[in-house]
DNA sequence: GACCTAATCTGCAAATCATGCGAATAAGCA
DNA sequence: TGCTTATTCGCATGATTTGCAGATTAGGTC
Protein backbone atom coordinates (compact mmCIF):
# COMPACT_ATOMS: atom_id res chain seq x y z
CA UNK A 1 0.00 0.00 0.00
CA UNK A 2 1.24 3.38 -0.76
CA UNK A 3 1.68 5.99 1.95
CA UNK A 4 -1.24 7.61 3.23
CA UNK A 5 -0.03 10.90 1.05
CA UNK A 6 0.08 9.12 -2.25
CA UNK A 7 -3.21 7.45 -1.00
CA UNK A 8 -4.75 11.04 -0.69
CA UNK A 9 -3.54 12.04 -3.90
CA UNK A 10 -4.82 9.07 -5.30
CA UNK A 11 -8.50 9.33 -3.99
CA UNK A 12 -8.27 13.20 -4.52
CA UNK A 13 -7.54 12.44 -8.53
CA UNK A 14 -10.59 9.69 -8.50
CA UNK A 15 -12.88 12.32 -7.35
CA UNK A 16 -13.03 10.48 -4.23
CA UNK A 17 -13.57 12.49 -0.56
CA UNK A 18 -10.67 12.91 1.60
CA UNK A 19 -12.82 11.82 4.99
CA UNK A 20 -11.04 11.91 8.49
CA UNK A 21 -12.45 8.33 8.71
CA UNK A 22 -10.21 7.32 5.43
CA UNK A 23 -7.16 8.83 6.63
CA UNK A 24 -7.15 7.40 9.84
CA UNK A 25 -7.52 4.20 8.27
CA UNK A 26 -4.51 4.93 5.92
CA UNK A 27 -2.43 5.66 8.44
CA UNK A 28 -3.48 2.85 10.30
CA UNK A 29 -2.53 0.62 7.47
CA UNK A 30 0.60 2.04 6.27
CA UNK A 31 3.37 -0.40 6.97
CA UNK A 32 1.06 -2.55 9.61
CA UNK A 33 2.64 -6.01 9.00
CA UNK A 34 0.45 -7.51 11.58
CA UNK A 35 -2.13 -8.70 9.06
CA UNK A 36 -4.79 -7.12 10.94
CA UNK A 37 -8.88 -8.54 10.67
CA UNK A 38 -11.21 -5.74 10.01
CA UNK A 39 -12.55 -6.03 13.68
CA UNK A 40 -9.34 -5.45 14.30
CA UNK A 41 -8.75 -2.17 12.77
CA UNK A 42 -11.95 -1.04 13.51
CA UNK A 43 -10.76 -1.50 17.57
CA UNK A 44 -7.90 0.62 17.14
CA UNK A 45 -9.65 3.32 14.86
CA UNK A 46 -12.18 3.63 17.62
CA UNK A 47 -9.73 4.39 20.16
CA UNK A 48 -8.91 7.14 18.22
CA UNK A 49 -11.83 8.23 16.64
CA UNK A 50 -15.02 7.22 19.29
CA UNK A 51 -17.91 6.97 16.85
CA UNK A 52 -16.33 5.41 13.83
CA UNK A 53 -18.70 2.55 12.29
CA UNK A 54 -17.07 -0.74 11.96
CA UNK A 55 -19.12 -0.34 8.18
CA UNK A 56 -17.03 1.80 7.23
CA UNK A 57 -13.94 0.41 8.21
CA UNK A 58 -15.18 -2.72 6.10
CA UNK A 59 -16.01 -0.66 2.74
CA UNK A 60 -12.93 1.42 3.18
CA UNK A 61 -11.02 -2.01 2.89
CA UNK A 62 -13.38 -3.30 0.53
CA UNK A 63 -12.34 0.60 -1.53
CA UNK A 64 -8.57 -0.03 -1.08
CA UNK A 65 -8.48 -3.64 -1.98
CA UNK A 66 -10.48 -3.00 -5.37
CA UNK A 67 -8.12 -0.14 -5.48
CA UNK A 68 -5.41 -2.80 -5.50
CA UNK A 69 -3.51 -0.81 -2.41
CA UNK A 70 -3.97 -3.71 0.13
CA UNK A 71 -4.86 -7.46 -0.62
CA UNK A 72 -6.87 -9.76 1.35
CA UNK A 73 -5.63 -13.06 2.96
CA UNK A 74 -7.35 -15.49 5.22
CA UNK A 75 -5.98 -19.00 7.01
CA UNK A 76 -7.61 -21.80 8.41
CA UNK A 77 -11.27 -20.37 7.84
CA UNK A 78 -10.57 -16.96 9.98
CA UNK A 79 -11.75 -13.80 9.35
CA UNK A 80 -10.22 -12.39 6.46
CA UNK A 81 -7.21 -10.14 7.12
CA UNK A 82 -5.96 -7.26 5.60
CA UNK A 83 -2.34 -6.85 4.17
CA UNK A 84 -0.74 -3.62 2.85
CA UNK A 85 2.92 -5.39 1.55
CA UNK A 86 1.96 -5.50 -2.51
CA UNK A 87 5.40 -7.49 -2.57
CA UNK A 88 5.49 -11.10 -3.79
CA UNK A 89 4.81 -12.94 -0.48
CA UNK A 90 4.43 -15.58 1.69
CA UNK A 91 3.26 -16.22 5.07
CA UNK A 92 4.45 -17.57 8.43
CA UNK A 93 1.58 -18.31 11.09
CA UNK A 94 2.36 -19.64 14.54
CA UNK A 95 0.91 -22.20 16.31
CA UNK A 96 1.41 -20.53 19.48
CA UNK A 97 0.33 -17.15 19.22
CA UNK A 98 -1.52 -17.00 15.68
CA UNK A 99 1.17 -13.92 14.86
CA UNK A 100 1.24 -14.21 11.19
CA UNK A 101 4.59 -13.17 9.37
CA UNK A 102 6.08 -12.20 6.18
CA UNK A 103 8.81 -13.90 4.28
CA UNK A 104 9.97 -14.21 1.18
CA UNK A 105 10.66 -18.00 0.00
CA UNK A 106 13.86 -19.24 -2.00
CA UNK A 107 13.73 -21.59 -4.77
CA UNK A 108 10.09 -21.27 -5.43
CA UNK A 109 10.02 -21.99 -9.05
CA UNK A 110 11.70 -25.27 -8.63
CA UNK A 111 8.32 -26.09 -7.12
CA UNK A 112 6.26 -28.29 -9.57
CA UNK A 113 3.32 -30.26 -9.69
CA UNK A 114 4.36 -34.04 -10.00
CA UNK A 115 1.88 -35.09 -11.90
CA UNK A 116 1.13 -33.54 -15.79
CA UNK A 117 -2.10 -32.89 -14.95
CA UNK A 118 -2.48 -29.82 -17.05
CA UNK A 119 -2.93 -27.48 -14.20
CA UNK A 120 -2.06 -23.89 -15.20
CA UNK A 121 -0.99 -22.30 -12.19
CA UNK A 122 -1.07 -18.57 -12.22
CA UNK A 123 -0.35 -17.85 -8.73
CA UNK A 124 1.46 -20.22 -6.25
CA UNK A 125 1.05 -19.05 -1.93
CA UNK A 126 2.87 -21.29 0.29
CA UNK A 127 1.78 -21.13 3.85
CA UNK A 128 4.67 -22.34 6.56
CA UNK A 129 2.68 -23.26 10.03
CA UNK A 130 5.15 -23.89 12.85
CA UNK A 131 6.34 -21.44 15.90
CA UNK A 132 7.45 -17.71 15.58
CA UNK A 133 10.66 -17.02 17.58
CA UNK A 134 9.04 -15.51 20.24
CA UNK A 135 7.07 -18.30 21.24
CA UNK A 136 9.80 -20.05 20.82
CA UNK A 137 12.44 -18.74 23.16
CA UNK A 138 11.85 -21.00 26.47
CA UNK A 139 13.27 -17.39 28.29
CA UNK A 140 10.49 -14.90 29.81
CA UNK A 141 6.81 -15.48 28.56
CA UNK A 142 5.77 -12.04 29.92
CA UNK A 143 6.38 -10.29 26.70
CA UNK A 144 4.58 -12.76 24.44
CA UNK A 145 1.94 -12.04 21.82
CA UNK A 146 -1.29 -12.12 22.77
CA UNK A 147 -2.88 -15.28 21.06
CA UNK A 148 -4.20 -14.10 18.01
CA UNK A 149 -5.36 -17.48 16.85
CA UNK A 150 -7.87 -17.74 13.96
CA UNK A 151 -9.87 -19.91 14.82
CA UNK B 1 -10.17 -41.76 5.01
CA UNK B 2 -10.93 -45.69 5.45
CA UNK B 3 -13.25 -47.85 3.53
CA UNK B 4 -16.95 -47.73 4.70
CA UNK B 5 -16.74 -50.93 5.95
CA UNK B 6 -13.55 -50.37 8.33
CA UNK B 7 -14.87 -47.02 9.77
CA UNK B 8 -17.90 -49.20 10.29
CA UNK B 9 -15.58 -51.73 12.49
CA UNK B 10 -13.50 -48.19 14.06
CA UNK B 11 -17.01 -46.86 14.95
CA UNK B 12 -18.38 -50.09 16.49
CA UNK B 13 -14.83 -50.76 18.11
CA UNK B 14 -15.16 -47.27 19.76
CA UNK B 15 -18.45 -48.00 21.39
CA UNK B 16 -20.08 -45.62 18.57
CA UNK B 17 -23.34 -46.33 17.02
CA UNK B 18 -23.32 -47.06 13.05
CA UNK B 19 -26.97 -45.31 12.31
CA UNK B 20 -27.83 -45.08 8.32
CA UNK B 21 -27.07 -41.16 8.41
CA UNK B 22 -23.35 -41.58 9.07
CA UNK B 23 -22.93 -45.04 6.77
CA UNK B 24 -24.29 -42.96 3.97
CA UNK B 25 -22.03 -40.37 4.89
CA UNK B 26 -19.49 -42.77 4.65
CA UNK B 27 -20.20 -43.84 1.10
CA UNK B 28 -20.38 -40.41 0.38
CA UNK B 29 -16.89 -39.51 1.42
CA UNK B 30 -15.20 -42.32 0.58
CA UNK B 31 -12.49 -41.54 -2.10
CA UNK B 32 -14.52 -37.95 -3.31
CA UNK B 33 -11.96 -36.49 -4.79
CA UNK B 34 -14.48 -33.12 -4.98
CA UNK B 35 -13.03 -31.15 -1.70
CA UNK B 36 -17.07 -30.61 -0.79
CA UNK B 37 -18.68 -28.16 1.58
CA UNK B 38 -20.55 -29.54 4.52
CA UNK B 39 -23.62 -27.86 2.09
CA UNK B 40 -23.01 -29.92 -0.90
CA UNK B 41 -22.50 -32.86 1.28
CA UNK B 42 -25.80 -32.11 2.56
CA UNK B 43 -27.65 -31.93 -0.52
CA UNK B 44 -26.35 -35.38 -2.16
CA UNK B 45 -26.95 -36.60 1.18
CA UNK B 46 -30.59 -35.56 1.49
CA UNK B 47 -31.59 -36.84 -2.55
CA UNK B 48 -30.70 -40.41 -1.09
CA UNK B 49 -31.94 -39.48 2.77
CA UNK B 50 -34.56 -37.23 2.51
CA UNK B 51 -34.80 -35.47 5.95
CA UNK B 52 -31.51 -36.34 6.87
CA UNK B 53 -29.88 -33.22 8.89
CA UNK B 54 -27.87 -30.70 7.94
CA UNK B 55 -26.90 -30.46 11.90
CA UNK B 56 -26.15 -33.84 10.86
CA UNK B 57 -23.95 -34.00 8.88
CA UNK B 58 -21.63 -30.85 10.33
CA UNK B 59 -21.85 -33.14 13.69
CA UNK B 60 -20.42 -36.31 11.63
CA UNK B 61 -17.91 -34.15 9.97
CA UNK B 62 -16.27 -32.69 12.71
CA UNK B 63 -16.38 -36.39 14.28
CA UNK B 64 -14.00 -38.17 12.03
CA UNK B 65 -12.48 -34.79 11.77
CA UNK B 66 -11.47 -35.19 15.28
CA UNK B 67 -10.65 -39.00 14.81
CA UNK B 68 -7.97 -37.84 11.78
CA UNK B 69 -10.38 -39.33 9.29
CA UNK B 70 -10.64 -36.46 7.59
CA UNK B 71 -9.32 -33.07 7.13
CA UNK B 72 -10.67 -29.78 6.61
CA UNK B 73 -9.02 -27.11 3.70
CA UNK B 74 -10.28 -23.56 3.34
CA UNK B 75 -9.54 -21.69 0.28
CA UNK B 76 -10.20 -17.93 -0.08
CA UNK B 77 -11.98 -17.46 2.76
CA UNK B 78 -15.16 -19.70 1.81
CA UNK B 79 -16.66 -22.29 3.37
CA UNK B 80 -15.02 -25.21 5.05
CA UNK B 81 -14.33 -27.94 2.87
CA UNK B 82 -13.76 -31.60 3.74
CA UNK B 83 -11.02 -33.64 1.75
CA UNK B 84 -11.15 -37.65 2.88
CA UNK B 85 -7.25 -37.70 1.37
CA UNK B 86 -4.93 -38.20 4.38
CA UNK B 87 -2.07 -38.38 2.15
CA UNK B 88 0.12 -35.11 2.50
CA UNK B 89 -0.48 -33.20 -0.54
CA UNK B 90 -1.46 -29.83 -1.90
CA UNK B 91 -4.04 -28.19 -3.83
CA UNK B 92 -4.59 -26.51 -7.37
CA UNK B 93 -7.78 -24.27 -7.35
CA UNK B 94 -9.33 -23.15 -10.69
CA UNK B 95 -10.16 -19.63 -11.02
CA UNK B 96 -12.90 -20.26 -13.72
CA UNK B 97 -14.67 -23.08 -12.19
CA UNK B 98 -13.28 -23.33 -8.66
CA UNK B 99 -12.44 -26.91 -8.70
CA UNK B 100 -10.49 -28.08 -6.21
CA UNK B 101 -7.44 -30.86 -7.41
CA UNK B 102 -4.95 -32.50 -5.68
CA UNK B 103 -1.30 -31.82 -6.14
CA UNK B 104 1.55 -33.69 -5.79
CA UNK B 105 4.66 -31.59 -5.32
CA UNK B 106 8.30 -32.21 -6.08
CA UNK B 107 11.49 -30.21 -4.36
CA UNK B 108 9.41 -28.70 -1.91
CA UNK B 109 12.26 -29.17 0.51
CA UNK B 110 14.29 -26.92 -1.69
CA UNK B 111 11.46 -24.44 -0.40
CA UNK B 112 13.23 -22.57 2.35
CA UNK B 113 12.09 -19.00 4.61
CA UNK B 114 14.72 -16.57 2.76
CA UNK B 115 15.30 -13.99 6.13
CA UNK B 116 16.70 -15.92 9.31
CA UNK B 117 13.67 -15.10 11.27
CA UNK B 118 13.79 -18.06 13.25
CA UNK B 119 10.51 -19.13 12.25
CA UNK B 120 10.50 -23.07 12.79
CA UNK B 121 8.13 -24.29 10.96
CA UNK B 122 6.14 -27.83 11.11
CA UNK B 123 4.46 -28.06 8.07
CA UNK B 124 4.10 -26.51 4.72
CA UNK B 125 0.67 -26.42 2.64
CA UNK B 126 1.24 -25.09 -1.20
CA UNK B 127 -1.70 -23.73 -3.40
CA UNK B 128 -1.74 -23.21 -6.56
CA UNK B 129 -4.34 -20.53 -8.05
CA UNK B 130 -4.95 -21.10 -12.17
CA UNK B 131 -6.88 -22.76 -14.46
CA UNK B 132 -7.35 -26.18 -15.13
CA UNK B 133 -8.06 -28.73 -17.57
CA UNK B 134 -11.24 -28.65 -18.43
CA UNK B 135 -11.18 -24.90 -18.44
CA UNK B 136 -8.72 -24.47 -20.41
CA UNK B 137 -9.49 -26.45 -23.32
CA UNK B 138 -11.10 -23.99 -25.88
CA UNK B 139 -13.47 -26.97 -27.32
CA UNK B 140 -16.95 -27.37 -26.31
CA UNK B 141 -17.82 -25.88 -23.03
CA UNK B 142 -21.02 -28.27 -22.50
CA UNK B 143 -19.52 -30.53 -20.37
CA UNK B 144 -17.83 -27.93 -18.23
CA UNK B 145 -17.95 -28.56 -14.29
CA UNK B 146 -20.43 -25.98 -13.03
CA UNK B 147 -19.02 -23.15 -10.72
CA UNK B 148 -18.09 -23.95 -7.84
CA UNK B 149 -16.18 -20.79 -6.99
CA UNK B 150 -15.64 -20.52 -3.08
CA UNK B 151 -16.47 -16.87 -2.90
C1' DG C 1 -39.63 -59.86 20.28
C1' DA C 2 -40.11 -56.49 24.13
C1' DC C 3 -37.54 -53.37 26.94
C1' DC C 4 -33.90 -50.10 28.47
C1' DT C 5 -30.75 -46.58 28.05
C1' DA C 6 -27.20 -43.99 26.30
C1' DA C 7 -25.96 -42.29 21.96
C1' DT C 8 -27.61 -39.96 18.13
C1' DC C 9 -30.52 -37.11 15.33
C1' DT C 10 -33.16 -33.19 14.52
C1' DG C 11 -34.96 -28.44 14.56
C1' DC C 12 -34.16 -24.15 16.04
C1' DA C 13 -31.74 -20.47 18.42
C1' DA C 14 -27.65 -18.02 18.43
C1' DA C 15 -22.68 -16.63 17.29
C1' DT C 16 -19.63 -14.85 13.88
C1' DC C 17 -18.32 -12.53 9.90
C1' DA C 18 -19.64 -9.86 6.01
C1' DT C 19 -22.70 -7.22 2.82
C1' DG C 20 -27.11 -4.60 1.20
C1' DC C 21 -29.77 -0.64 1.89
C1' DG C 22 -31.73 3.89 3.00
C1' DA C 23 -31.50 7.93 5.71
C1' DA C 24 -28.41 11.25 7.74
C1' DT C 25 -24.15 13.66 7.13
C1' DA C 26 -20.41 16.12 5.31
C1' DA C 27 -16.59 16.95 1.60
C1' DG C 28 -15.67 19.61 -2.35
C1' DC C 29 -16.93 23.28 -5.01
C1' DA C 30 -19.53 27.53 -7.10
C1' DT D 1 -22.95 30.28 2.29
C1' DG D 2 -25.42 26.92 -0.17
C1' DC D 3 -25.70 22.96 -3.43
C1' DT D 4 -24.63 18.38 -4.99
C1' DT D 5 -23.31 14.02 -4.34
C1' DA D 6 -20.13 10.87 -2.15
C1' DT D 7 -19.66 8.94 2.22
C1' DT D 8 -20.88 7.40 6.68
C1' DC D 9 -23.77 5.11 9.76
C1' DG D 10 -27.08 1.93 11.79
C1' DC D 11 -29.67 -1.78 11.04
C1' DA D 12 -31.42 -5.61 8.54
C1' DT D 13 -30.07 -9.55 6.15
C1' DG D 14 -27.19 -13.38 4.41
C1' DA D 15 -23.89 -17.16 4.92
C1' DT D 16 -21.70 -20.44 7.65
C1' DT D 17 -21.19 -22.88 11.81
C1' DT D 18 -22.13 -24.21 16.65
C1' DG D 19 -25.06 -24.78 21.10
C1' DC D 20 -28.91 -26.72 23.05
C1' DA D 21 -32.81 -29.74 24.36
C1' DG D 22 -36.23 -32.77 23.27
C1' DA D 23 -37.48 -36.72 20.20
C1' DT D 24 -35.69 -40.86 18.25
C1' DT D 25 -33.11 -45.05 17.81
C1' DA D 26 -29.13 -48.49 17.83
C1' DG D 27 -27.68 -52.07 20.28
C1' DG D 28 -27.54 -54.73 24.25
C1' DT D 29 -30.43 -57.49 27.90
C1' DC D 30 -34.02 -60.53 29.15
MN1 LIG E 1 1.67 -10.44 4.26
MN1 LIG F 1 -7.13 -32.59 -1.04
ZN1 LIG G 1 4.09 -17.19 18.31
ZN1 LIG H 1 -11.82 -25.09 -14.13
Amino acid sequence: MRSPEQLVERFRSEGLKITPQRQLLFSLLHENAEHPTAEALYTTASAQMPGISLRTVYQTLTDLTEMGELSQVTFDGGAVRFDPNLADHHHAVCNECGAIADVSIDHLDAVSISEPNHFSPSSTSVVFHGTCARCATPTSNLDKPTNNQTK
